[in-house]
RNA sequence: GGCGGGGUAGCUCAGUUGGUUAGAGCGCGGGACUCAUAAGCCCGAGGUCAGUGGUUCGAUCCCACUUCCCGCUACCA
């Protein structure tokens, strides 16, 4: 059984600075690679920047800089938010790096010599102020005169010599190739968009431009840049060091295991991607899967109260790990998602701070008064104990399994009804009229660090920062968090001295 | 227009391969306790499961229609 898993977000385009939908898509992809992490995978994690094309160009232009220098500012935005959201990447890559540069070129090489690639004409109505061609049921005779149907606007013919990817050919293996693989595209929903827009016909694809400069040169034409998602999704092999396939990185972690994007960019990497790659014949990634874009509420957005859809101004204020946590938790995994800061706050005091805060807390400090923070010794659990202890080992497999099928939702909820079940336990048991009862004292305790634990274990991949606190109190480092330690129940070395925590999460003062 | 998904408690959503009292969290009302971040625990109120018609012994779940919302319908990324 391979042990590897490489997961990459989208790169991001830096026409504008960073929103909550790529804090997402980055949050959600850093909890995988967490959890893979301490499930014992060798896990690779890539995010980084997609800075060719027109729009950049034009943006640099407008700002008097030159594409790079603007790319560079730009793509440190993005580079910070990676910091920012404690990210766990192995590899932030720009698109205009040298080793990426080559790969484009020599992938392009492999198409154009497997004659996937030829040299033709891009025709087609196109309107200057819209930017953007119309096809022949798109476009009307307004007083003599050809314009969009949608827009309004004038057309003209126009023609731009071009380099077209023969994506029609691929249309029978794309269809077979989901086919054998039917979890490619997930979730089902998208996967079906996907399959009906290959089974209308694929027409060939225009993969070079003229008509700016601003990209990655063809290599047999300079007069031609590689058109950008032939450019940006090669990135996820980039870096991996190809071409050279023969070097440890390549051969450990492609073909990739999921491509987390979001929904708008599927077609790219549902459809071109893995014919770019069929065709070079390089095997596709095992899975892309498109989630919900995040949404505020309509009425979220008032001047006074900030743009809550800024992550940094919203990690200012809470913090990461309630972000984190908020927008795995909320979002259904898969739809679009409502955020709010009302809901955000509320989250932040129920699940947070009053239910694991506080159980970490009243376990703690109850330890501290009575058992000088020592971990118990002389227990023994009954059957209540073994009974809250044991729901880990029996639904372990299906908590691992939520995770490969992407089933968040199915984790944390599990999460939070082990914090309900720890604190009522604690509760039911009330340690604090067993005083006497030395041994039952002893065991309530143990049994409740040990639930804490496992918890925090748990919670590592959604807020490291939080759960690390607790584990390092527990003299758990963050290399040895191992997802298999939830299964024990004795975990806990005895006698051992437990550090005292701060509070976890401050709650928030709710003023209405 | 075509294809697809959806309208379930105040809010966010789960669920039912059709079967006695439809679920969770949050919010709300009440209770007992006190280890804890006035947290936690227990109990409770709240739904004609979008509407109409049909199939069925029986439909929230199947079918038809109506209505509302959303997605996809290729070369901006």
């Amino acid at each position: 059984m391979k042990k590897d898993f490489y997961i990459t977000t989208p790169i991001y385009y830096p026409s504008a600075k960073p929103h909550m939908g790529h804090a997402y898509s980055s949050i959600v992809a850093d909890f995988f690679a967490r959890f893979k992490r301490i499930q014992g995978y060798d896990v690779f994690f890539l995010t980084g920047t997609d800075e060719h094309g027109q729009k950049i160009q034009r943006a640099a232009e407008k700002r008097g800089m030159d594409p790079k220098s603007f790319c560079d500012e730009i793509s440190k935005t993005f580079f910070d938010l990676s910091k920012t959201l404690n990210l766990s990447n192995n590899d932030f890559i720009r698109t205009t790096e040298k080793r990426h540069e080559k790969s484009v070129q020599y992938l392009w090489n492999i198409l154009e010599k497997k004659n996937e690639i030829y040299l033709s004409k891009y025709s087609g109505w196109y309107s200057v102020s819209d930017e953007a061609f119309y096809s022949d049921d798109e476009i009307e005779l307004v007083n003599d005169k050809k314009v969009s149907k949608t827009s309004g606007s004038i057309v003209e013919w126009v023609e731009e010599e071009s380099f077209f990817f023969k994506l029609s050919k691929w249309q029978e293996p794309l269809l077979k190739f989901y086919k054998e693989n039917p979890n490619f595209i997930l979730p089902e929903s998208r996967r079906n968009e996907v399959i009906n827009f290959v089974k209308s016909g694929l027409k060939d694809l225009s993969v070079s431009r003229k008509s700016f400069s601003w990209g990655i040169k063809v290599p047999s034409n300079k007069e031609h840049v590689i058109y950008v998602w032939l450019d940006a999704l090669t990135n996820y092999l980039s870096a991996l060091n190809f071409p050279d396939t023969n070097n440890k990185l390549y051969k450990s972690f492609w073909p990739a295991t999921i491509h987390l994007i979001g929904k708008d960019i599927l077609r790219f990497h549902a459809i071109y991607w893995p014919a770019f790659l069929l065709a070079a014949e390089i095997k596709p990634p095992k899975r892309v899967y498109g989630h919900g874009w995040i949404l505020s509420g309509e009425e979220k957005m008032s001047k006074s109260k900030g743009n809550i859809l800024d992550p940094i101004e919203i990690i200012n204020k809470y913090g990461l790990d309630p972000l984190r946590y908020y927008l795995i938790k909320e979002v259904s995994f898969g739809n679009d998602g409502n955020i709010s800061q009302d809901k955000l706050e509320n989250c932040i005091n129920s699940d947070l701070a009053n239910n694991y805060g506080n159980l970490c807390q009243r376990v703690i400090s109850f330890l501290e008064k009575n058992l000088e923070m020592k971990v118990p010794n002389n227990f023994e659990f009954n059957i209540d104990d073994k009974k809250i202890l044991d729901t880990f080992n029996k639904d372990f497999n299906k908590l691992v399994d939520s995770i490969d099928s992407q089933d968040i939702n199915y984790y944390v909820n599990f999460i939070q009804e082990q914090l309900f079940a720890s604190n009522k336990y604690f509760n039911d048991q009330e340690p604090w009229k067993k005083k006497e009862n030395k041994k039952r004292l002893n065991t309530i305790l143990y049994v409740s660090l040990e639930l804490i634990r496992k918890i925090s274990v748990m919670l590592y991949p959604i807020i490291p920062n939080s759960s690390l606190k607790v584990l390092k109190a527990f003299n758990i480092s963050e290399e040895s968090i191992d997802i298999n330690s939830i299964k024990l129940h004795e975990n806990l070395k005895i006698n051992q001295k437990l550090n005292k925590i701060s509070i976890l999460f401050k709650k928030i003062e709710k003023n209405d």
